[in-house]
DNA sequence: CTGAACATAATG
DNA sequence: ATTATGTTCAGT
């Protein structure tokens, strides 16, 4: 007897089941086959893990059904999804759906419906819960649970569904719904007789004319076409239908298929001419780069770090991915690009497709679950060499990956920040090192950590080492930016002294005056706006001064607080969210004394309606959530500016991404400290990233630009150091800083969340929870570990739902939760809670 | 003493 | 996750 070790989809399971494999399934069943099994009084989904001889317990079940007869996923693949799972708390069933394609994967429901003994609804009186459940199935007849969920938001509803089943009112019965995607067939015909033969069939096709005529027209079409055609092809060429086609079959003058045809979301994008692809040559710099990479290809056979290449923007980092993939290639190995979002870098993709024409497999959001499902079965086939796509991109079931890139590896796109909380990075890594892969992570702006494990092997626990590689200079530079390296001059501008003169305005004068000037000139500029955390923070508009936590220094958050109140009024009170301080805003200014203390808070629409007062003739685009929530909302604003059909794009996050815009001379960073003040450790980093990404926007072509940078902390590092495009200065103060406070990369996190509907219940849980892993680091003699919380989440209000969260903060407080067998799956399943192991933000 | 609400363990 | 089982607690 075979017997198969099973993780079944049960989101939250963790454990691994044995079955027995039945005689009809015997040979066709192996690791990573995608199986139906029976689980306690359900049939799930499963995924065998491995074939084993002796089962774990005495008595098995048996395996249900095969539900393709080619493995789902790769034995690496399943290594990996174990490892994830070990590395962030997260149930293994939860890392394997991250590897199944959307529809493919089912997971059990129930089907409820209302009872037909009438008796039992009749003389009850319900609950309002009770009711609405009712009503619902009454109006909509039965409905599987996934249904009810999106009619009951933040509702227990299960639970009154099951007393209502107990007592007679509804049954229930649990489904596993068959994958939702499928191979997609066409129909074609195909002349099957000579044509002279056809040609005599002519004149008896049918009883009356019309008929006969249909037929005839299908038949001359099909006479001329001698390849199998798209049966729609034929009904457009012929106004013929399916049975005319079907009666010409029968008479056994055509033959009609059924064609498997994989859905190409490449194909529209294809056929566009793109333009041939010799490749350029590298500079000195990327040829040095280029060689240490090649070295790692040439000796695959042992293992290598992965690699940080560390490029400003346009130093010419793709064009190495491209010439990796191409190595790898030559391996008879399939290449992954991990991309920030696909949507954002059309030109990246247009490239690789130029180079590898045919080869190419794109993921990305828009896709429709058929074509999604399609390229997963065509990587699985070995059919594409490259695969370019976001996070999810890395689990393309590719048989033999030998080359990973991760392009922008410090955006925070690469971070799920929903459970399985993953970050596609770390998961990149270790996926190479399975498949002995060769790995390169780039970026302009590597985050502290990623830079910091490729300088020092002053290792934290579960931190790997990274071999650096740098490209510090941009390819072309113009003449205007060539003592930066390429890149575009910053003027800092005071806003403090604009508004000592009496300039209240957004802009400053020295904007205003450089905006005039570009569109004089007939050139683009781009307004940025960094629009996180707006209205939160408080300061001084006198002298900068940001109102921060004695004790903390984190920046105080400004509350309206609906449960203080204040001469029967909600009252505005200041809150740390690190460690619960609570105080009133301040009449005055603790520093100068000035009474200009100020909330800050600006939108892009305000901006662009100031850009319209100030040149009237300016033609503005804006881009930013608003404006981007219908699809492809994305392609269509930025078509439209690279067209010039606009002068001034306004926008927010978005427009630091790397996009390539030829005409901008100018960027003007409205407010660059906005997003600086907010109380999260991460806060600098992310504001330095931006802003030095958002600044590499300009200039990018021979007519050069400049970059106008409005704040009103001049002398912040983070401000002075993307101002000079100083990563280095950057790095070393914000390292000093992390070893300070003991922050990564000097140790770890884990952030834990609980969301309640009633704040009473989330301060309580939260409370707890702390109190018993105070208990466990104390008796554990944990005491490097320490415990920061309980406290309020910065957004301490999401969807209904109040935040609370605790920090553990040491060199390895996950290993605490294991050991406690405390996990993200224990707690999240049981308790709901949300464990994060290496969070990027604390808000 | 009984039944129901609630927590906990098991699911192969 | 769902379901079976055990445990507590209020009300008869």
């Amino acid at each position: 007897m075979v017997y198969a070790r099973v993780a079944v989809n049960v989101p939250g399971l963790t454990g691994e089941f044995d079955y027995h494999v039945p005689p009809e399934l015997e040979g066709k069943i192996g690791a990573g086959h995608l199986v139906t099994v029976p689980f306690g009084k359900q049939t799930v989904q499963g995924v065998v893990l491995e074939l084993v001889s002796q089962p774990a317990v005495a008595e098995t079940k048996p395996i249900l059904s095969l539900l393709d007869p080619l493995p789902a996923l790769t034995v690496t693949q399943m290594e990996l999804a174990r490892w994830l799972a070990g590395e962030t708390l997260s149930p293994l069933a939860a890392c394997i759906g991250l590897m199944l394609p959307a529809g493919l994967s089912q997971q059990a429901d129930v089907f409820y419906s209302i009872s037909n003994r009438q008796s039992a609804i009749k003389d009850q009186q319900f609950t309002a819960t009770q009711s609405r459940l009712l009503n619902l199935l009454q109006e909509k007849g039965s409905l599987r649970g996934r249904q009810i969920d999106r009619h009951f938001k933040n509702v227990d509803w299960r639970k009154t569904a099951q007393y209502l089943v107990r007592t007679g009112v509804l049954t229930s019965q649990s489904i596993l719904p068959l994958p939702s995607v499928r191979p997609k067939f066409v129909r074609t015909a195909q002349l099957s007789v000579p044509p002279e033969a056809a040609e005599a069939a002519m004149p008896d096709l049918g009883k009356t004319a019309e008929t006969r005529s249909r037929r005839q027209a299908a038949l001359r079409f099909l006479m001329r076409e001698p390849a199998d055609v798209n049966v729609s092809w034929v009904y457009a060429e012929s106004g013929c239908n399916l049975a005319d086609l079907q009666e010409l079959a029968e008479r056994e003058l055509i033959v009609l298929r059924e064609t498997e045809i994989w859905r190409d979301p490449l194909e529209r994008v294809e056929s566009k001419g793109i333009e041939s692809s010799s490749p350029p040559e590298l500079t000195p710099d990327q040829q040095k780069a280029w060689e240490q990479i090649l070295q790692a290809f040439r000796s695959f056979h042992i293992s290598h770090a992965p690699f940080l290449l560390h490029g400003v923007t346009g130093s010419g980092k793709t064009e190495i991915y491209i010439r990796a993939a191409q190595e790898c290639i030559r391996y008879g190995k399939e290449a992954i690009i991990l991309v920030p979002e696909i949507a954002l870098t059309p030109q990246t993709v247009r490239r690789f497709l130029a180079r590898f024409p045919g080869q190419v497999g794109l993921v990305h959001s828009r896709l429709s679950e058929g074509e999604r499902y399609d390229t997963w079965r065509r990587a699985r086939l070995g059919q594409l060499k490259v695969i370019i796509g976001p996070r999810s991109a890395l689990f393309a079931p590719l048989p033999n990956v030998g080359f990973i890139a991760v392009d922008e590896c410090h955006d925070g796109s690469y971070y799920q920040s929903e459970p399985p909380f993953y970050s596609a990075v770390g998961a990149a890594m270790a996926y190479a090192r399975l498949c002995g892969a060769v790995c390169v992570l780039g970026s302009a702006t590597p985050t502290i950590q990623q830079r910091y494990q490729a300088s020092s092997r002053a290792g934290t626990e579960g931190w790997e080492s990274l071999r650096l590689l740098e490209l510090p200079k941009r390819i072309q530079i113009s003449e205007f930016s060539a003592n930066l390296g390429g890149l575009p001059p910053v003027s800092i501008i005071d806003m403090r002294e604009e508004l000592k003169s009496g300039n209240r305005g957004v802009f400053s004068r020295a904007l205003v005056e450089a905006l005039n000037e570009v569109l004089k000139k007939g050139q683009q500029a781009i307004l940025f706006l960094n629009r996180r955390g707006t209205a939160t923070y408080v300061f001084c508009r006198e002298c900068g001064h940001v109102l921060k936590c004695p004790k903390c220094d984190t920046p105080l958050t400004l509350h309206i607080d609906m449960l203080v109140q204040e001469h029967g009024k909600p009252a505005n009170v200041l809150i740390c969210h690190r460690c619960g301080y609570t105080r009133q805003i301040p009449e005055k200014c603790p520093v100068c004394g000035s009474d200009q203390i100020r909330q800050y808070g600006l939108g892009s629409e305000k901006v662009e309606a100031e850009v319209g007062a100030l040149f009237p003739s300016a033609r503005t685009l804006r881009w930013d959530w608003e404006t981007t929530r219908q699809k492809d909302s994305h392609e269509i604003i930025l078509s439209h500016f690279t067209a010039h059909r606009a002068d001034v794009l306004i926008g927010t996050q978005m427009l630091a991404k790397g996009l390539d815009l030829p005409l901008v001379t100018l960027v003007g960073i409205v407010l660059a400290e906005v997003g600086l003040n907010l109380p999260d450790p991460f806060a600098a980093e992310r504001t330095f990233d931006v802003l030095t990404q958002v600044s590499g926007r300009a200039g990018r072509s021979a007519m050069g630009g400049r970059v106008v940078l409005q704040t009103f902390q001049p002398e912040h590092y983070v401000i002075q150091a993307a101002a000079g495009h100083d990563y280095a200065a950057f790095y070393a103060r914000e390292l000093d800083y992390r070893r300070q406070l003991g922050y990564p990369p000097f140790n770890r996190l884990v952030r834990m969340e609980y969301r309640h509907v009633q704040a009473i219940k989330a301060v309580s849980e939260a409370q707890g929870l702390a109190a018993e892993l105070a208990k466990w680091i104390e008796s554990e003699d944990r005491r490097e570990t320490t415990l920061i919380g309980p406290a309020p989440c910065f957004f301490s209000r999401l969807n209904g739902l109040y935040r609370w969260q605790i920090i553990l903060r040491g060199p390895n407080p996950a290993s605490l939760l294991r050991e406690k067998n405390f996990e993200g799956a224990a707690l999240g399943a049981a308790k709901g809670w949300r464990v994060e192991v290496d969070p990027v933000t604390l808000l």
